[in-house]
DNA sequence: CAGCCTATGCTGTTTAAGACTCATCTTAA
């Protein structure tokens, strides 16, 4: 069975064949519309069998019959037709940064270039010298490009993606050039768990004295574009920065253009048209009377269109313009709201800070309140903690009192076992402040039989919040499968709180689900799963995607005061 | 192709920069 990110990659390579194939710009925008939305939709098998697949914005009748042929075949009559036009490999030479559809079209059309391979043949037999359009440098580009998809790692976790930008960054403010701001844009700003690309705004008096500096940073392998307001590198390893340079009174414009999404972006020139406003990063022209407004800051941008400033979180070009419009954007939980941290580890376990170093980066940090949870034993852990260490831990904690000036709750990460039960008994258990309940073994269940053991450990009385509920790794395993809808229904019935995890690689919950768990109601943790105290600052990529899933304080158990917590705890073990 | 709106058919393509070669193509949000 597909996933719905393997259905939306399915139409997306219809939508770009259809292209090649001259179908119509209407046709093929119709497979990308319904990706997008199929991405963001509940899992597809669910939706089918409710009989809603038509009830999905953007998907009608003939897309519809072509994902219900995806999911039981893995193809669909459409796509075999293109590739009888086209073969599977054409997406290779598409890849190449500089091949868009019209040139590949030609490519194989003309020469029966239908792959990486066939260009690199034909390229190194000279075929293509002296073809009208095709000059020494195009030949060039495409050569340092088809290096590039070989050697280009898939998409950037937001975290690494974001240590590349600061040094970027720490870079340009070498420029001999004055600046005046300078941050990150695009999916960065917009908190996506995974980015394409690294996208940096910049305004100066004197932009193609920047961008000139830029396009000199001894780590740019390749610079692939400079122009006197834009810049564009690729670092070793293939990752992309863009750098874009204006003056500083569009400032507001700029990083409204370049934090997008491309699709926020198209629905809101699209409502500004309608309104006889064309909106770009040069400012928001009225077609009428020929004023152009620029605005120094973003919320100007937003104000011109007679809307309120949307978060960069939610520019996904899904629903949040209408929410602006009507007045019901949420009121996103901040990092500020954060008053304490659930998760964090220590050389008792497999962290690399003390206890007491935990203690004090957490109080440095200004929170009321933390938890320690070290792990449980689990099956063959050998680093975790058996319930004898754990009490001389807590006798540990208590000697330290309030030496730092915060609440050091007593906690545990304590594994759910495959049949749902836990690695410590009640008692144990019952000794702790708080508990944190994670998956560590046992991935490859049935779906049927995870779903059960999740279940089972919201229903413990004492399991307080479910650890990094999906098991995922950004860059590896995609998560354990389980019958979302029904745990989280179970969270939201027993009390237990579902965890936004941030670690670097984590950022499970993902911000999709954590959305689909707020409707059923399910209150949530954000937490740094720290193991030194560098790691704590974690907390802050599990509030970007907290946000992203459109969260409010009032949604999140460390947002709330240690009185609260502790009655939430309470509140579920008086159920029991 | 989807969505609209009721009949069968019509409408609907965001804006801009840069590369390479001189009118398009590609890429970007």
């Amino acid at each position: 069975m597909l996933s719905n990110a393997q259905v939306a990659a399915k139409l997306l390579e219809i939508r770009t064949l259809m292209e090649m194939a001259g179908e119509s710009f209407y046709k093929y925008t119709a497979f990308e519309k319904a990706a997008a939305s199929i991405e963001n939709a509940p899992p597809l098998a669910d939706v089918i069998a409710r009989g809603e697949l038509l009830t999905l914005p953007s998907v009608g009748k003939s897309i519809a019959a072509a994902i219900e042929q995806l999911l039981a075949t893995g193809t669909s009559e459409q796509l075999v037709e293109l590739h009888r036009r086209f073969p599977p490999s054409i997406l290779e030479v598409l890849a190449v940064n500089g091949i868009g559809t019209k040139t590949a079209a030609t490519l194989y059309g003309d020469f029966g270039i239908g792959s990486l391979a066939d260009l690199e043949a034909a390229i190194a037999d000279g075929r293509l010298l002296g073809v009208p359009r095709l000059g020494p440098k195009t030949i060039e580009n495409w050569k340092r490009g088809i290096l590039a998809v070989k050697g280009r790692s898939v998409r950037t976790p937001l975290a690494r993606a974001l240590a590349v930008a600061r040094e970027a960054m720490a870079y340009l403010r070498g420029c001999p050039a004055p600046i005046s701001r300078l941050t990150c844009a695009g999916s960065i700003r917009r908190q996506e768990a995974t980015v394409g690309d690294v996208d940096i705004v910049c305004t100066s008096d004197d932009a193609s004295a920047v961008t000139a500096y830029f396009a000199a940073w001894p780590e740019a392998e390749a610079v692939l574009a400079e122009g006197p307001t834009k810049t564009s590198i690729w670092l070793a390893g293939g990752l992309q920065i863009d750098l874009r340079v204006l003056p500083d009174n569009v400032y507001g414009n700029l990083l409204q253009h370049f934090t997008g999404s491309r699709e926020h972006n198209i629905k809101l020139r699209e409502y500004a048209v309608r309104k006889g406003l064309r909106v770009s990063e040069n400012g928001v022209l009225d077609l009428r009377t020929g004023t152009n407004t620029i605005c120094e800051d973003e919320a100007q941008v937003y104000e011109a269109l007679a809307m309120p400033w949307i978060p960069p979180e939610l520019r996904s070009g899904l629903d949040e313009i209408d929410l602006a419009v009507s007045g019901t954007l949420p009121a996103l939980v901040e990092l500020s709201d954060v008053l304490g941290d659930f998760h964090m580890h220590c050389t008792w376990s497999d962290g690399r800070g003390t206890l007491e170093e935990m203690i004090a980066a957490a109080a440095a940090r200004g929170y009321a309140y933390h938890a320690i949870s070290d792990h449980s034993q689990g099956r063959g852990r050998r680093y975790g903690l058996d319930p004898e260490q754990l009490r001389e831990q807590r006798e540990f904690v208590r000697s330290l009192g309030a030496k730092y000036g915060i609440r050091t709750l007593c906690s545990s990460e304590v594994d759910i076992l495959p049949d749902g039960s836990l690695d410590y008994d009640d008692r144990t258990l019952a000794e702790l402040d708080i508990v944190v309940a994670s998956v560590h073994s046992a991935f490859d269940i049935s779906r049927e039989a995870m779903t059960a053991r999740l279940i089972r450990a919201c229903e413990n009385p004492y399991v307080t919040i479910i650890g990094h509920p999906t098991g995922r790794m950004l860059g590896g395993f995609a998560g354990y499968e389980f019958d979302y809808d029904a745990v989280f229904a179970a969270a939201a019935r027993t009390g237990t709180a579902l965890e936004i995890d941030g670690q670097d690689l984590r950022l499970d919950l993902p911000a999709p689900l954590a959305r689909q768990a707020k409707r059923h109601g399910v209150t949530f943790s954000v937490d740094s799963d720290a193991h030194d105290a560098a790691g704590l600052a974690n907390v802050e990529l599990a509030v970007g995607q907290a946000r992203r899933a459109g969260l409010t304080k009032e949604d999140i158990l460390n947002a709330r005061s240690l009185t609260d917590v502790l009655a939430f705890v309470a509140h579920k073990r008086e159920l029991k």
